[in-house]
DNA sequence: CTTAGGG
DNA sequence: CCCTAAG
């Protein structure tokens, strides 16, 4: 209704591609909230991909801003094909592909669409027959989206533009309005683009490598960021924004509001679809199958009904995003605002927490990953040991032993570590059973951060398989530095006396894996070693390189006799930093004798 | 109890 | 991380 053209068709049915067109760049034409025919889309290549492909929308816009160009040229080229009905082309429609829908899973037309790639329009039929269009007055949507829909109504075979869609445009909302409602996902405005770029900044990986990632999983935490707040767009023709600013999702969130507001119901929310849940569970799944073991336990303890409930655990899942270490910062990526709606208890709390030492980074712990989403979680968790020693294990005997194994230790350890909070005490009390299944997980996310104050215990259960964070490390570091390889007590004493959790046991392992991450000890293999490597959480490079000078120092093995000699001898060649270490450790031994 | 090492 | 064996 406000700036989009209130119609691109012509009577004839064909589409005025010029209207389309929104701020020409640099001689090309940013295609969001454009939208473009459906020409002679075969009947079998529905999907957006690879519309977008064959008219030369490149995809490459992601990354950068988001958005897909559209060479002019291609464009006026394919103005003139266009005859008959038209697509919608939403620039992340097109280049998120599936991923896109799946974000969108929550409603059926998601679903649908993504069975476009199997080429048959029944899936559209069939979504929309779902939604038959209501005819209200009430329109503040932009025909194009629902123009969509009255296509895929239309018979195969007869894909036409009904000159008069474009003159009851307005009676078209309502059903616009009933689908934004329906998503599941309400994209945090605090969700832009700069977050997201910022988490590219961040991790080493592409934004492609991620939407790949997410390709055969599920959707990466940061797809979804950018598939929700696309959602919110698609669904409003006010997308204007190709910054991905927060006021746009702001914008068209409340727009949405309002219209909903004024059309009330006739249209149940629906929950998100199992398929939705799979995906968003599976990526954290993959990474912490110990936890799963574990936290699959308590809950099954505790409540029984944890299935019940599969949904709030997602969405307590997703507050905490995996960040990467890769360098000292980690992401937060703002997922605060669907847990908030979802979940009494903001994800805040564990952020804060997590936030030992003043170390701002948030871990992504393979924790959050706890929550089972789906049913075949479930049973997995209950029926089947994943780890890598069961993974030829399906008896039920030998999970038994592992259980009561591990249950066993975990209590002992329990025992060292410093009494646990009533948080979780206050949380039951407080919740539902419903919630109560959040709390368990939230706890168990609080788990993970390594403070003190927060060891708290699940039915004197304890989630193990913490990761390490950097500044952990560092402080390994400083300790090896200090008190040389080997006097893992002491470190652990004087280093990570805050954290309850990592004994000197768990420095020691730490230390090793180090050393295999600097590729220094592996004398042998250093090819499979380097190979491994890459594999590897992207650890600061200051990191590996003090390991190496310290591993180099104190050969791992108690070799480490003339240890100190060694140093003075060699502290001229020694960086700055290690001698500075070593100085502060002789000064400590003197102190200590 | 602490370490080293294998799993 | 877990588990075990060796000082």
């Amino acid at each position: 209704m406000e700036n989009g053209p209130p119609t691109i068709g012509f009577e004839d049915g064909t589409i005025d591609v010029e209207r389309l067109l929104v701020e020409p760049q640099d001689g090309h034409v940013s295609v969001d909230s454009v939208m473009c025919f459906n020409e002679k889309i075969p009947e079998n290549v529905m999907d957006m991909e690879d519309v977008t492909r064959s008219f030369g929308v490149t995809n490459n816009g992601i990354a950068q801003e988001g958005e897909h160009i559209l060479n002019r040229d291609v464009l006026d080229s394919v103005s003139s094909e266009v005859e008959v009905g038209y697509f919608r082309l939403q620039n992340d429609f097109c280049s998120m592909g599936e991923e896109y829908l799946l974000g969108y899973t929550g409603f059926e037309f998601a679903e649908s669409i993504t069975n476009l790639d199997y080429g048959s329009s029944e899936c559209l039929q069939t979504s929309v027959s779902d939604n038959p269009v209501p005819s209200s007055s009430a329109g503040m949507d932009t025909p194009w989206k629902t123009d969509l829909f009255r296509i895929m109504e239309l018979p195969n075979d007869q894909l036409n533009v009904d000159s008069s869609d474009f003159g009851e445009i307005p009676s078209l909302c309502h059903e616009s309005e009933t689908l934004a409602e329906e998503k599941p996902l309400k994209s945090p405005i605090s969700c832009t683009l700069q977050d997201i770029g910022k988490f590219q900044d961040i991790s080493s990986c592409s934004f492609q490598d991620i939407l790949s990632d997410g390709n055969d999983t599920s959707l990466s935490p940061s797809v979804e960021m950018f598939c929700n707040p696309k959602s919110e767009k698609n669904d409003e023709f006010r997308v204007t924004g190709q910054n991905g600013e927060a006021n746009n999702a702001l914008e068209t969130t409340s727009t949405r509001a309002s219209c909903s507001g004024a059309l009330p119901t006739q249209k149940r929310s629906r929950k998100p679809t199992q398929r939705y849940i799979d995906e968003l569970a599976d990526p954290i799944s993959r990474h912490s199958k110990r936890r799963r073991e574990v936290s699959s336990s308590i809950l099954k303890h505790k409540s029984p009904g944890v299935k019940d409930h599969k949904k709030c655990h997602i969405r307590s899942r997703e507050v905490i995003l995996p960040a990467e270490e890769s360098s000292v910062v980690a992401i937060q990526v703002p997922f605060g605002s669907l847990v908030h709606k979802e979940c009494p208890k903001s994800p805040a709390d564990d952020m804060v927490r997590c936030s030992d030492r003043g170390n701002p980074i948030i871990k992504s712990k393979d924790n959050l990953v706890t929550p089972e989403n789906q049913k075949r979680r479930d049973e997995c968790n209950t029926a089947v040991r994943l780890k890598k020693r069961d993974d030829n294990i399906v008896a039920a005997s030998q999970k038994k032993r592992d259980e009561n194994g591990t249950a066993a230790h975990l209590k002992k350890r329990d025992d060292r570590l410093v009494a646990p909070s009533k948080k979780k005490i206050d949380c039951v009390l407080a919740a539902s059973p419903k919630k109560k299944v959040d709390c368990l997980i939230r706890q168990e996310k609080i788990d993970d951060y390594p403070t003190a104050e927060s060891p708290e215990e699940v039915n004197g259960r304890r989630k193990h398989h913490r990761l390490w964070t950097i500044a952990e490390v560092k402080k390994l570091i400083d300790g090896v530095s200090e008190y040389g390889v080997g006097r893992w007590s002491r470190i652990k004493k004087l280093f990570f006396s805050a954290s309850a959790h990592r004994t000197s046991v768990d420095l020691k392992d730490k230390w090793r894996n180090l050393l295999k991450a600097s590729g220094l000890q592996g004398q042998g293999n250093r090819q499979g070693e380097k190979k491994r490597n890459l594999a590897w959480r992207p650890l600061p490079k200051s990191i590996l390189r003090r390991v190496c000078e310290l591993a180099t120092m104190y050969p791992y093995p108690k070799g480490r006799k003339h240890k100190i000699a060694h140093i003075h001898r060699d502290s001229p060649d020694r960086s700055t930093d290690i001698t500075l270490n070593d100085y502060r450790k002789i000064l400590r031994s003197i102190n200590e004798n």
